[in-house]
DNA sequence: TCGTGGTATTTGGTATGCCAAAAATCTAAG
DNA sequence: CTTAGATTTTTGGCATACCAAATACCACGA
C-alpha cells in the first residue's frame, strides 16, 4: 500500500475544516483552586503577623465549595512553586521569604533580563523597542516618580515585563514571572521606595537607548546593573522589613 | 498579666535544646511517587518514538503499590515542573521539548551561570575555586576528551553545577538544575557530541582562570559564551536529533 | 464493502470516608 | 497550683467509589 494519501477515502468530507478548535473544557476546580489559592496567597501581607500563617484543606474546601481531593493537588502545586510547604500532620504553612533570599532572587532576574537585553539587541524591531518608552510618557521633570510611587511601580512592573517578552524567550518570560511574583509580595516596601525611584527613571531610558543601538554589551550591562541595583538596596535597607 | 517572660515555668527543663531536629517524617508516598515518575521520565529516551509517550494513572498506582491519589497529586507536581502535562478526558504526556525549546533553555541557563560566575569572583575563596580543575585532572593532551565522550560529558555535568553551586545563591542552583533535568534529556545526543567537546575542556580552564583572577566581568562573559556556544551549537546541529 | 448508530470501555475529575500522627484539652494525683 | 497521663480533636495522607467525557468497539443495514 504506497502512500495512502492523507485523504481518508470519504470523498464528500470537505477538507475545508475550518476553524474547529478542540472546545474548551473549562478548567478543572484543580486548576481554579490553583489559581485562587495563588491570588489569595500573593494578595494576603505574610508579614503582617509574627506567626506564620497557616492554610487548612478543610476550610479551603469548604470556603471554595469543592472537595479536599482538588485542594489537596492545588496545594501540590503551590508547594512546587515554593509558594507554601506542608508539614506532615501539622498544617500547610504559606512560605515567608527572608531578605537574603529576595536579595537572591533579584539577583536571579538580574541575570534574566540581562540576557532578554542582549537577546533584543540582535532581535527585536525598532519600534518594540522604542514603545517601551510608553510606559514612562507620564512622568518627566514636572510630574516626577516619586510624587507618585504607587502608579510609578506599576509602570515599573510592567517595564520589565515588557521588556523580557521582547526577548522572545518563553523560557526567559516564565522564570523571570515566576521570581517576579515571589518579589512583589514587598513591592510596596521595597520597589517603590522614595530614594529609589529616582534613579529608576533615568536608568530605563539608559537601557532603552542601548537597546535602540543594538549595543548588546551596553544593553546587557545596564540591565544588569540596574537590577543589581535593587538586589543591593533591599540588602541595604531591606532589614526593617524581615520582622 | 505583664509579660509572662519567656519562660514556662519548668525551672528543670534545661534551655539547651540542641541539635534535637524534627523526627524524619518518612517520606509520604505522593513525594515517593514523585521522585519515582521523575527519574522514569528523565530515563525514558522520549524521542525514541514518534507517538507521544503516555501515562496511565491505573497502572502506575498498580505499579508503584499505591492508590490513585497520591499518583494524582504527583502528577500534578510533575506538571508544575514542565514534564508532563495532562489533557483532560485524554490522558497524561510526556511533554517533548522542541529545539527551539532546548536552545531557549540554556540560553536561560547561560544568563544563570554568568551570573553565578560574577558572584563567585567577590565572594569564593581561591581553594574552591581551584578546586575546579579537579573534575577535567583526568583529561589532558594525552588522553584527550573526545576520545571519552561519555566520561567526559559526566565531569561537564559535574563541574557546571560544582561551579554554580560556588556562588552560594540557592536561587541560581536551583533554577539551573530544574533546566539541566530538562536539556539532559539530550545530553547523549549533543553535550557529548566529539566536535563540540573538543573545544569545551580549553573554555572550562579559561573560566576557571578568570575566576582565580577575580576578574568579574571576564568570567561572567566567559561563562556566558561558553554556554551559549553550546546553544548555538545545539541550535545549528540539532536538527537531526528532533523528529 | 462501507458507514452509521449505539453500546461498552477507558480515563481523568471529584467526592467521601477512614486512618494515624500530632496537638489540644481534660483529669486526677501530688 | 503543678504536672504527668489519658482522652478528645484536629490535620494531612491515603484508599475507594462514582461520574461524565472521550474513545473504542461492534452490529446492523444500505
Amino acid at each position: 500500500m504506497p502512500e495512502p494519501k492523507q485523504s481518508k477515502a470519504s470523498p464528500v468530507m470537505a477538507d475545508t475544516d475550518i476553524a474547529i478548535v478542540r472546545i474548551a473544557p473549562e478548567t478543572s476546580f484543580k486548576n481554579k483552586a490553583y489559581e485562587a489559592l495563588k491570588e489569595a496567597i500573593l494578595k494576603m501581607d505574610i508579614y503582617a503577623t509574627p506567626e506564620p500563617v497557616m492554610l487548612d484543606e478543610r476550610a479551603l474546601s469548604e470556603r471554595l465549595g469543592v472537595s479536599r481531593t482538588p485542594i489537596r493537588e492545588a496545594i501540590a502545586m503551590l508547594e512546587q512553586d515554593g509558594f507554601v510547604k506542608t508539614v506532615p500532620r501539622r498544617g500547610i504553612v504559606v512560605v515567608r521569604r527572608s531578605k537574603a533570599e529576595i536579595v537572591d532572587m533579584i539577583r536571579a532576574w538580574a541575570a534574566l533580563e540581562s540576557m532578554a537585553a542582549r537577546l533584543i539587541t540582535t532581535t527585536a524591531r525598532k519600534k518594540d523597542i522604542t514603545a517601551l518608552r510608553d510606559f514612562f510618557k507620564d512622568f518627566g521633570p514636572d510630574r516626577l516618580p516619586q510624587d507618585h510611587v504607587e502608579e510609578y511601580s506599576k509602570a515599573n512592573i510592567a517595564f520589565h515585563q515588557a521588556l523580557i517578552a521582547l526577548s522572545e524567550s518563553p523560557v526567559l518570560v516564565d522564570l523571570t514571572n515566576d521570581l517576579l511574583l515571589h518579589v512583589r509580595g514587598y513591592r510596596q516596601l521595597t520597589i517603590g521606595r522614595k530614594d529609589r525611584t529616582a534613579t529608576s527613571l533615568p536608568e530605563h531610558l539608559g537601557m532603552i537607548e542601548a537597546l535602540e543601538a543594538r549595543d548588546t554589551e551596553l544593553a546587557e550591562k545596564r540591565a544588569r546593573d540596574h537590577t543589581l541595583g535593587l538586589a543591593a538596596y533591599v540588602e541595604a535597607h531591606g532589614h526593617e522589613l524581615f520582622t
